[in-house]
RNA sequence: GUGGGUAUAGUUCAGUUGGUUAGAAUGCCAGAUUGUGGCUCUGGAGGUCGUCGGUUCGAGUCCGAUUAUCCACC
């Protein structure tokens, strides 16, 4: 089996599970993975990652290209060696960034002009320079540059970006040369049916045609555009059909989600991986995942409460401290309580997906899916 | 003991020549957070203005007494 194919292992309904080789590890789908901006996922070390079952880690190109630089990090020996993360990596382009990020932005065809938000400076990226960065820190998987246009937006506007990131997606592909590393396209088009049809259909026609003349093909394809402030049920009017338009042969990256039902519901539409800022950055205010749906550990409720987090987890946080020291932890600004609350969540999601996965092999995903729309915290989130 | 200062929200303080419902910061209580510019953001509760008395149409503000506390000097 070459790098990067996808196996199909196991379909229960639409759900899927799989897995793929990276140079760094197989990954088993359907996982999340933990976000590590700028190549640490925020207070917690690559021993405490794999510790909780972290399989791929993310990073970021447009903030690791600017803070220490594409160049530092290849005279460090790639991003693995630099931060001493010896599992999968994968690195989003950081067009998300650019359009999220930076109030003045100016695109063309060729490519798109910015400010850096570091120090202000005029940064222009073709995705030919995007690559090239990526192919630098030296990901597993790299993530081709696209436009992810906000919400709302004119269906005019939402249709430019899925056009742009099309023809961007094929000047990546054709940029691509590093064989230990995966690229995936783009899905863009809004809350658009059919402007997310047209963009699916523009990436396997590049793909394909890339492939047929002896080049690479996408190994994978990231969805990209939702989760920008649409109400839950607006991306599921979508997401299935999407989905599953997309090959089945290659893993389905649904970007930037990772509350726990939202995930339960997309894995159930046939996708596969996830990245979310959500369970780190949520720890460090105080939030924690549970059985029984979010906690505000802050809360004065847990003063005297010496139980564990979450009783049926098996997390290392769970095992050892109580609800009453985190929550003093928080209260007092510790960075410890963001870091215990972080390796909580992040084994919180990396274990419901496992979970996921068993009850896909087991082929009674539905089940699983009822059991947790039913259980006390999903509608929680 | 003498002289002077201070006393307003849990805390540190602001409050005009006396004039509507006495403010801020912080703390407290709660909510938010979705391809990480976030020790962040949004709400809320909380004060018989040390006490007693007086002046005044009206006192946190002026006067007297008293209590507490700080400083200086004996």
């Amino acid at each position: 089996m070459a790098l990067f194919d996808y196996t199909l292992e196991g379909e229960s309904g639409h759900a899927r599970a799989g897995s793929f080789e990276t140079a760094h590890g197989t990954a088993h789908t359907p996982m999340f993975m933990p976000v590590g901006t700028l190549a640490t996922v925020k207070g917690i070390t690559p021993d405490q990652l794999h510790e909780i079952g972290s399989q791929v880690v993310l990073a970021n190109t447009y903030h690791l290209s600017m803070r220490p630089g594409a160049d530092l990090i290849a005279e460090a020996g790639g991003l693995h060696s630099f931060m001493q993360w010896d599992g999968p990596i994968l690195t989003d382009s950081g067009g998300f960034q650019i359009f999220s990020l930076a109030d003045t932005v100016k695109l063309d065809d060729d490519g798109v002009n910015f400010a850096s938000i570091y120090d202000g400076a005029k940064i222009r990226w073709t995705p030919e320079d995007n690559m090239d960065i990526q192919q630098k820190l030296g990901a597993d998987i790299i993530m081709q540059l696209d436009q992810c246009a906000p919400y709302p937006a004119t269906r005019e506007f939402v249709e430019r970006a899925v056009d742009l990131s099309a023809a961007w997606a094929k000047r990546c592909l054709a940029a691509h040369t590093r064989e230990d590393q995966a690229l995936f396209g783009i899905v863009q088009g809004g809350m658009h049916l059919d402007l997310r049809l047209k963009s699916v259909n523009a990436l396997r026609e590049i793909g394909q045609a890339s492939a047929e003349a002896g080049h690479k093909d996408f190994q994978g394809f990231g969805i990209g555009g939702y989760s920008v402030g649409e109400d839950h049920d607006v991306m599921f009017e979508t997401l299935g059909d999407v989905a599953r338009a997309l090959p089945s042969n290659k893993p389905r990256y649904l970007m930037g989600v990772g509350n726990p039902t939202t995930l339960v519901r997309a894995v159930r539409e046939g996708v596969d991986m996830f990245d979310c800022v959500l369970p780190t950055r949520t720890a460090r205010m105080g939030t924690a995942f549970s059985s029984k749906g979010r906690m505000n550990m802050r809360n004065a409720k847990f003063k005297r409460d010496f139980e564990p987090l979450d009783a049926t987890c098996t997390c290392p946080v769970c095992s050892k401290y109580s609800r009453a020291y985190l929550r003093h932890l928080v209260k007092s600004g510790e960075m410890l309580g963001g870091i215990l609350l972080s390796i909580h969540n992040l084994h919180y999601l990396l274990d419901l997906m496992r979970r996921a996965r068993e009850a896909v092999l087991a082929g009674a995903y539905e089940d699983f899916y009822e059991e947790w729309m039913a259980s006390e915290g999903a509608d929680d989130y």
